[in-house]
RNA sequence: GGGCGCUUAGCUCAGUUGGUUAGAGCGCAGCCUUCACACGGCUGAGGUCGGAGGUUCGAGUCCUCUAGCGCCCA
């Protein structure tokens, strides 16, 4: 445990006549900032330190409310371990690396990146979009890229000041700025000299529109329509074997037919030999276990690629490779006949052919379902079926898979590893750790981190170029420099005239996957290698604050990354948040239009109300957007600043700056210290709810304290604390009161800063966010002889007099003659310590008791 | 199909290791313009805890089955 600020000394309170909260989200970040509130301090000991992994969002997005709720959870942790003593490492950054940035300037801009232009260095943007789309250079479209994440990036860190995050912005980081770059790059050859990367030729999930590889996580499925069609082959013994496909157009690339082992209709079959229809290719039968009796016909043809579990098929059975889809998604040209390409009837199979090349998937399917029924081999008319097919997860059209050179992480033989990890991470809640396990469990393939895009971190590597022109993928050159676009820049001791030449060099033509990146960022932030010793001061960070659906991917990742070089975790906890829903509780989408934004709410009800709603979402509970919480968390920032001036304006009329300076000294009364002893409980429960991460628990306890203080124990002891500081009922009221209130702030301020700062300054000079977290050990000694149940009877007999008056439609002001109490012996053996408290509250002339089992108050109100 | 979570007042949610008449806020109704607060306050009426069965002296709280919703993964 860190030390503990030093409790700054009241000052004399001057309150304003009429507090408002209005303006204080203008007045209040600016002075933060001035005053370093949340700066990070590293010249400390790494036990004092609480370090924060934020998950950078991603700007080219819109602002929306999920931001504001997530991002508020974070940082109700963040301001109670700074106000807990601990140096709080809590910096912000922003996820501009990638393919959203790209799109969005794509659009905003109306331009397209063709990396074979020369830069020009003259480019200017256009204030409004090209109407026909541009082709620019690489590095112009990069600089686009940059300067509108910058704006985006701008936006966002106003809303968060508006929000008050309490995020140090003197360490604000981008996943593409130098740094990131540079760390990226460097982790990358790291993992190359350790060998947990490689690169090699094989068959990849392609997005045909995005024209680049995606991984596993980032692949969707969608249930969509489909349609079997029952193709015939011919068996070498003749016969007609009959498969069912939903990719007749791969027909060109089949290059096998698989049947279950244990399928007694195609035993026979396996080892030998059928004819494709159309190509006449003549192709193995295997068994294999994956081949599904139901499925179909039992009998599954396999092309070079269909799907993953051709690929398993292509792997496992050794089939040849018939690469037929190019990059964009159409079929590719062959030259039938010739090597690779075998078939029975190459005049014939062209001839099919020659109407397939250049199609889309869609429009192949349909050209060579005619030729099959023409032929006769389309044996029935296509039956629809709804089946699951693999998307990229921002794609429009499904995945095909081609072949092409990738740099892979090896990650299937760390499952075992990321599974002991996955349970030595301290999850809240626990029940997440569920997402993880089932991810590792199901892992099928290493990390593809190669991305066939721009706007990213490129590889920092060179190959070496072979006397007959090809690439030598095997002669890796490496930079001396970091960061470095290999596009751009020459490896070492070669010059750019010997770019592509035989004997040269050519750079890797790809950029890294966003998440080879993203997964760093503990190691960004903290400054991996460029800072040393801030390095070693927060990582592995303390907390990860993320939401559910990003487990598999940046949590996974970042785990990875942090084990393959650190052999640990990069983070002791993980706080998962829940999604915002919209008021339906439906995912909000911009498909759907139901998306909120964010900026109005704030500007009608304010940050802290916001908050408000934001901190009563449960850690790990989807929330529905709620304008009624919003409406609750203004009213209670405005009622905090009503009761602090009443407690305030007491105080300063009556304290002198040494009986304030000694509040805890002149409490005497035992309604008193019965209220303290509530508030000493309050303040245990809400701490223990935070150090386990449950900040929505520790606001309802500070809450539902705050409410029986201002019902109750404020208009008890209104009348008393009225004397003059003569009087030593009344200093022990305004004492009591100025501790209540001293600690009511501070446990409010995680949730509410601008208004628990507000109140803060009227009578400190310091900022409530660096003050201490209210502990109970400088009033836990006047608690001990109190009866905590004095306090509680008399809010009880008091509520039983208003209600009374309610019941007879008089004023609460109402004089009241005479209440008989009826109560058990124990009960009225207290009323001496809350007697007269319950006469001025109630306005009450004559108090009579007599025992009886069960509590009644008989209420005479004076006529 | 597998996994996880949820199902408690009209609405949004709390209910700790099973223990006395099930809690809060909002909404609603009634009342009160009291010198902190009308961007207010007080008081009150509303649930038998999705359904069925079981364990137990006792279950919203544990077990089994079941229905519905949501998410994740196939």
């Amino acid at each position: 445990m860190p030390k503990s600020h030093v409790l700054e000394l009241p000052k004399k309170p001057k309150v304003p006549e009429r507090p408002s909260i209005d303006g204080l989200a203008e007045k209040w970040p600016g002075r933060w900032d001035e005053a370093g509130v949340y700066r990070f301090d590293e010249h400390c000991e790494r036990s004092d330190v609480f370090s924060i992994d934020t998950p950078p969002p991603t700007v080219s997005g819109s602002l929306h409310l999920g931001h504001i709720f997530s991002y508020t959870h974070t940082d109700t942790i963040a301001r109670y371990k700074r106000m807990s003593g601990y140096k709080v490492f809590y910096p912000m950054g922003w996820d501009d690396n990638g393919l959203p940035t790209e799109r969005r300037v794509q659009s905003y801009y109306g331009v397209t990146c063709d990396p074979s232009l020369m830069p020009d260095p003259n480019f200017v943007p256009p204030s409004t979009p090209y109407t026909k789309t541009k082709s620019i250079s690489r590095r112009n479209f990069i600089d686009l890229c940059n300067q509108l994440a910058s704006q985006d990036e701008q936006a966002f860190e106003r809303l968060w000041k508006h929000l008050g995050l309490s995020v140090d912005w003197s360490r604000t980081y981008a996943t593409i700025d130098d740094r990131a770059r540079h760390i990226s790059q460097l982790g990358f050859l790291e993992l190359l000299k350790n060998g947990h990367v490689y690169s090699t030729e094989s068959p990849t999930l392609w997005d045909v529109d995005y024209q680049t590889a995606v991984s596993q996580a980032e692949l969707e499925d969608r249930t969509v329509m489909g349609a079997y069609h029952r193709i015939g082959f011919t068996a070498s013994s003749g016969i007609r074997i009959e498969i069912d496909t939903t990719r007749p157009e791969l027909l060109p690339a089949c290059v096998a037919l698989v049947a279950h082992p244990d399928d007694d209709r195609y035993k026979h079959l396996f080892g030998t030999f059928a004819i494709t229809p159309l190509f006449g290719v003549r192709v193995p039968i295997h068994p294999h276990p994956l081949a599904d009796p139901e499925k179909g016909t039992g009998i599954a043809m396999v092309c070079t690629f269909g799907d993953l579990t051709d690929v398993t098929w292509w792997k496992e059975l050794s089939l040849p490779l018939r690469d037929i889809m190019t990059r964009n998604g159409q079929l590719a040209d062959v030259q039938w006949g010739q090597s690779g390409w075998e078939c029975n009837d190459p005049e014939a199979a062209t001839r099919y052919y020659k109407e397939l090349a250049g199609l889309t998937v869609a429009k192949a399917r349909k050209k060579i379902v005619e030729h099959l029924a023409q032929e006769g081999s389309l044996l029935s008319d296509p039956i629809p079926i709804t089946h699951a097919v693999k998307y990229y997860e921002k794609g429009d059209h499904p995945l095909e898979i081609v072949s092409s050179r990738q740099w892979y992480i090896h990650v299937l033989h760390l499952k075992e590893r990321l599974m002991q990890l996955a349970h030595e991470l301290l999850w809240h809640p626990p029940h997440m750790v569920h997402r993880l396990e089932a991810w590792i469990e199901g892992l099928n393939s290493d990390w593809n981190i190669s991305r066939q895009r721009y706007f990213g971190v490129p590889f920092p590597v060179w190959y070496g170029v072979s006397d007959d022109s090809s690439t030598d993928y095997s002669q890796i050159f490496t930079p001396e420099h970091l960061p470095v676009d290999p596009s751009y820049q020459v490896p070492p001791g070669f010059e750019e005239s010997q770019r592509g030449k035989p004997g040269g060099f050519i750079a890797d033509p790809d950029v890294m996957d966003t998440w080879a990146t993203s997964s760093l960022t503990p190691q960004i932030a903290g400054g991996y290698s460029v800072e040393p010793e801030l390095f070693s001061k927060v990582f592995p960070m303390d907390l990860r604050p993320q939401s559910h659906e990003i487990i598999r991917t940046w949590l996974f990742s970042t785990m990875v990354r942090s084990e393959l070089s650190f052999g640990q975790l990069p983070w002791k906890h993980i706080a998962i948040s829940g999604w915002v829903l919209d008021p339906d509780r439906k995912k909000m989408s911009k498909t759907k239009g139901n998306v909120i934004t964010p900026l109005p709410l704030l500007e009608s009800y304010g940050p802290d109300a916001l908050r408000y709603w934001s901190a009563s979402g449960r850690p790990g509970v989807d929330t529905a957007v709620d304008e009624n919480q919003m409406k609750v968390g203004r009213r209670l920032a405005i009622k905090l600043l009503n009761a602090s001036k009443f407690v305030l304006d007491r105080i300063a009329n009556s304290l002198d700056s040494r009986q304030l300076a000694n509040l805890e000294t002149l409490v005497t009364a035992p309604m008193d210290i019965s209220m303290l002893a509530y508030l000493a409980e309050c303040i245990d429960a809400a701490t223990k709810s935070l150090d386990g991460f449950d900040y929505a628990k520790a606001l309802e306890i500070t809450e539902g304290f705050f409410w029986d203080f201002c019902d109750d124990y404020l208009e008890l002891v209104k009348i008393r604390s009225y004397g003059d500081g003569h009087n030593e009922e009344t200093l022990s009221a305004l004492s009591a009161l100025g501790i209540a209130l001293s600690s009511i702030l501070r446990l409010f301020a995680p949730f509410l800063p601008f208004a628990t700062e507000e109140a803060w300054s009227w009578w400190h000079d310091g900022s409530i966010h660096m003050s201490p977290w209210p502990e109970t050990s400088s009033f836990s000694a006047l608690c001990k002889n109190t009866d905590p149940k004095l306090f509680k009877t008399a809010s009880d007999l008091l509520t039983m007099v208003r209600r009374h008056k309610s019941n007879n439609k008089v004023s609460m002001r109402a004089e009241v003659a005479s209440i008989h109490i009826f109560a058990p012996q124990s009960l009225i053996d207290l009323l001496p310590k809350v007697e007269d408290d319950l006469k001025a509250a109630g306005n009450i002339a004559n108090i009579l008791t007599d025992v009886a089992d069960e509590l009644s108050v008989e209420v005479t109100l004076k006529d």
